[in-house]
Parts: structure tokens; sequence; C-alpha cells
DNA sequence: AGCTGGAGATAAACCGGTTTAGCTAGGTTC
DNA sequence: GAACCTAGCTAAACCGGTTTATCTCCAGCT
């Protein structure tokens, strides 16, 4: 039996081909009892539009885009995303990763062309991003995610990282730490460009070593922190698997944690929670960010303005990875 | 500027649009001179098929599905697993979450009927799976990822988890382990199953407890054996997040890890190596393993009979949780 | 010279929808 | 009773490709 098309539903219910889709789409042109009938086949027949002829026909597609752009930053973060994107969107998302943004780019336009998506997620802004100049160029609605403030006519959908930066280093000094580092992720990233400003502003004297998520380079930034100068009494971590590093490079160095030194994890994570010792983190429900996100395009696309929406602010949980400075 | 379509091309090149298409594909019919007209001049427009098009009428749709039920399962395994497949394929992953499998075969059967994918990989395997049946009806092309055995005429990318866990308790049982446990992953699971029954083939009389992958019932599940009346000197964890629930209950109950209880993780981790003391783990590349599965759709999709790839066998990787058994 | 065959191209149908122009019947209005 | 609406519907065009039936040449053969 091959799937009833529109086709179907008109020779059975006796109309022609454009009555059915007006019935079908709720819209003026037919009277009441028509569209009960058609209705009532295409139930019977179990009809489901066919959303390729749709979008090609210039409507919905019925599928929204992310793209992700080499290297893909922090997995958990990721996969909770997607998975929270997905619990609330009603369609299908169509995911692709490309080696560059101007692949990324590229992609887009192609997508929006062929009505392929309805619309995208830009997430992992950079600092002076070109994604959203192009979205807008195109009038592809897009929901840029986790890119603080505001970007041109683009919604935007983020958690406050300054705040969770402040009330980081508010545990810190409230804890007598005077000297406190800053192990940062990918500079070209905007989020990390974010933290360091706030980080700058509540620490002035602070250090701040940059780095790329991985244990490796988040070790070697610890080993060069604590053999400097003026090693740090706290460091504030871009992400989980950094800190952990962290915490194995103060042990081989002979630095008791959080005696010593106190750890702080950016992202809370079982790797956090299951560690020796547990570590102190900024956590948030990135599953739920990405409903927000998602709840956020929908509303774009169903023709509502783009606004900034406020994700809530990463809290933080303390564990014993944090305590009283030892040289205040 | 609106994009080019093949009908520009056509008007540009002085050519009909059939003899296009024929050219733009490389099928006889036209002359070698008007093929490279069009060729031409399609370069210069910059034209780029609509896959949408295309899908509609009965080719390729330029997009392969994947579909998750949840619930999800061991995070960072199909984040990997997916990154893995995108690197291999040319085209998009259309990736879509649903509730059940009811609703996952819902969406196979939909998104075959609207064209809009040319295949899809098939995940988490159940004993008994409903799905092979429905994409061998529908004539789907599909490839089942991490299904051990042979599935109907379906092609399957898998590996060899009963080598594998022979192989853990050959480690264990060398250094005198007798009384070896297993904390496994949902029951309802094939692969499951399947380590199931290597482990009882390996160590008849080893106790196998169930749990669901999450770090408070692998908690619960370590309580219970090493509270029991014959507690084992030896734990085989069904993923990470588990096994290092079980060091940290074993730390709760003072039992030493590795003196008096050694403990293997599944799926090695940066969890298993930074966590102290660091996790024997059975260690596989996710990501090779998806490539593979997205060649081996990409195989079948060209017209290659399905056939069975296995993968590499994970491979033990000897840490400090496992040890000699203190009791043997 | 007439017939056949094949290469090269075109026009048109088709995929499954949406949308627009146009038609018909019935009811108002003056 | 002619003119005018409007609701309700149909026919047809359209989206951007693929595919098939058909048509036109021209070369080759007898």
């Amino acid at each position: 039996m091959k799937r009833p098309t529109i086709k179907d539903i008109a020779l059975r219910s006796g109309v022609s081909k454009g009555a059915v889709s007006l019935a079908l789409n709720g819209r003026p042109g037919v009277s009441d009892s028509t569209r009960e009938r058609v209705l009532s086949v295409a139930a019977a027949l179990g009809y489901r539009p066919s959303s390729t002829a749709r979008a090609l026909s210039g409507a919905r597609a019925d599928a929204v885009g992310l793209v992700l752009a080499r290297p893909l930053g922090a997995e958990a973060f990721f996969f909770r995303l997607i998975g929270g994107i997905q619990a609330e969107l009603p369609m299908a998302l169509l995911l692709q990763v490309v080696g560059d943004l101007d692949e990324e780019v590229e992609l887009y336009r192609r997508w929006w062309a062929e009505h392929r998506v309805d619309g995208v997620f830009l997430v992992d802004l950079r600092v002076d991003d070109p994604r959203v100049a192009v979205v807008e160029e195109l009038g592809l609605p897009a929901v840029v995610i986790g890119g603080a403030g505001h970007h041109g006519n683009v919604a935007s959908v983020w958690a406050d990282d300054a705040k969770a930066m402040t009330s980081v280093v508010e545990h810190l000094t409230s804890l007598g730490h005077r000297r406190i580092a800053r192990v940062a992720g990918l500079p070209s990233l905007l989020h990390t460009a974010r933290r360091d400003a706030a980080f700058r502003a509540a620490v002035p004297s602070g250090v701040i070593v940059s780095a790329d998520y991985t244990d490796s380079r988040g070790a070697a930034a610890t080993r060069e922190l604590l053999l400097g100068a003026e090693p740090p009494t706290a460091i504030v971590y871009d992400n989980d698997v950094m800190a952990v590093a962290g915490v194995g490079v103060a042990a081989e160095l002979g630095v008791t944690v959080p005696a010593e030194l106190s750890i702080v994890a950016w992202d809370d994570s079982p790797l956090c929670r299951l560690i020796h010792p547990p570590l102190t983190a900024l956590s948030r429900d990135t599953s739920a960010f990405g409903a927000r996100a998602a709840r956020a395009l929908l509303a774009v696309l169903a023709g509502a303005s783009p606004i900034d929406t406020e994700d809530t602010t990463p809290v933080l949980v303390a564990r014993a990875s944090t305590g009283h400075s030892s040289r205040s």
C-alpha cells in the first residue's frame, strides 16, 4: 500500500486538490461540512503531509538546522544542549559538522535557498562573528545560543556569565583568597572574552592563561601558574576537564587542595562530583538552556519579533575543592 | 540576486531543462560540447542543485537519519559516535529524539515515505527489536550500530563485546580474582544481553546486578554487592559513570581499591583517566566506530549488498584500579 | 532513392504539495 | 430584473528538479 497523497484524499472525498489543501490547513475557502469530510477521509487513510513537497512550494521545511564548526568545544555541553533542544522541538534537527566558519556560512546559504530548514541555531559565537550578518542578510530565522549581549536583529538566548564570574570571585575572596588566576578557554570565542572581562573587572591583578579545554593544555597552564613567581592560591577553570587536570598537577607538585590551592570549575558534571576532592563548580541546566533556545526559535518562526532571553545564571555549587586561603 | 535554478542555466546556455539535467548528472543524451557549455554556465552562476526538489522527484534526499529513543544512554558515547559519523558523511544528518520505539518506527515510515532521508542508522538495539523488520519491509537502507550478530538483510557494524568481556575476565583471573561481579546496563538492550552471556560463560559463578548507567544506580548496585554474603573481589561496570560511583562507595565502606577490590569500566573516558585511582577500562575509538558506520551506510546507498562489519575489539587499558586479589 | 538506426535534443508529464485566477450559484440591493 | 457580492469550489500554474515519449537530423546500408 502506497502512502496516501493529497490527490487520493481529493478523489475519495470528491473535491479538488486545492480544496483539500485548504481544508487540511484550516484556511478559509471551504465550507465546514466539506472540511469535516476531508478531515475524516484524511484520518481514515492515515494521511501525513510530505514536508519535502511543502518545502518545495515555499512553505515550511519542518526542520531547523544546527551547524558545528570543529573543534566542537566542550562535548557534554553540546550533547545536553541538543538533547534539550530536541525535547522542545516538534520538528527534526538537521545537524552537520563542518571544518570552518566559511563552510558553515556556505551551508546556511544552501539550506536556506533550498528551503531545507526553517531556521537555525548559532552556537559558539566568535568575537566579530560573521554569521549574524549572514543570517540577517538572508532573512533566515535564527537564535544565537550563549552569545551574551545583543546581536543585530537576531534573537539570542544567553546566561549572565559576568554575574556568574563575579559570584565565583566573591566566593573565593570571602575565603581569603587574594591571588586568583583563571585558565581560560579558546580566546576566539565570545564567551571567553566576556568571562575574561568579568574576571579582570573583579580581580584586577589576576592572571589569565589561555587554553583549549583539553586536559593536556589545562595541566600545562596549571603548571605554568604554580611554578611562577607568585603562584595563585585559587584557580578558576573554564571547564571541568581542565579543572580536574589541574587537581592532578597540584598533587604532582605537592600542592594540597584545598589547603594550599582552591579550584573552581565552570560547568558541573559527573566528573566534578566524582573526583577527589569533589570540585566546586558553576552549575547550570544545559538541557533546559537548549529547551529555552528551541522555544525562542519557535517563537521567531511563529512571527514573534526577535528578543533576547536571559537564562538562569549558573549557580555556584561549593564542594571540597575550595577552602580558606592559607596565605591570606 | 536569486539562487540560480536549472531553468536559468537552460536559458543562458540555450538548451532545455531536461538537457541541463542530463548534462549536470553526467548521463548520456547530450553531446560533449553541450555538456561542457552547460557545466561552465552552471559554474559561472554558482549553481547548487536543490536537494529538496530532487527528493520530491524520487532521487536522493541527500540526508540520512538517526533517531534516538530516550533514555539516551551513555552521553559521551553518542556524541562521539555522531561526531565520527558526520566526519565521514558528505550529507546532512537528520537527528530526532523521540519518546519510545513506536514513535521511532513511525518516524522511519514518514521519513522514508517523504524521501526525507536516504537511509538510517539504528542504534541501541533491543532484544527482539522491531525496527529491523520495519526497515526491511520499507526497503529503507539501514545500518545497525553496535548490535552484534546478524540482523536479517540489514548491514551491521559491531564490536566483539564477547571477546572484550573475555579479555577483562582473563585480566582479573590472572590477578588471582575468583569472585567477580558485573554491574550491567539496561537489560532491554541487546548488547547488555550479549555481555551478560559472555560474562556468564567466563565466570559461571559470577553475580550480575542490573543498573541503568546512572551514578546513583551504580552506587546502589555496588553497595548491594559489597554488603552481600560473599562480596566480590572485582567488579566490572558497564560504563564509566557507574564505575566511578563504585569507587566512591568502596571508599565510603572502607574497602580499598585495588587492594581489596578491583574495578574495571566499560568505555574509557577522561573520567576514568582523571579519577583517583585511575580506572582500568575497555577503551575503543568511538569516533572511528561512527566513521565506520557512516562508510557502511554509504556503501549500502551506493548499492552494495549489506554486510556485517566488525570494528576493532575494545582493548583493555590496565590502570591502578585493578590489582592482585588479597583473598586468593 | 529509400529505409533504418542512433545520436542529440526538446517538450511534457510527474513528484506532492500551495496558491492564484476564474467560475458558478445563490442572495442582496436598488 | 439587472447589477453586484460573496461563499465555495475547481482548474491550472508553480516550486525545481527527473524522466519519458517524441521529434529531427544525418549517416550508413542496400
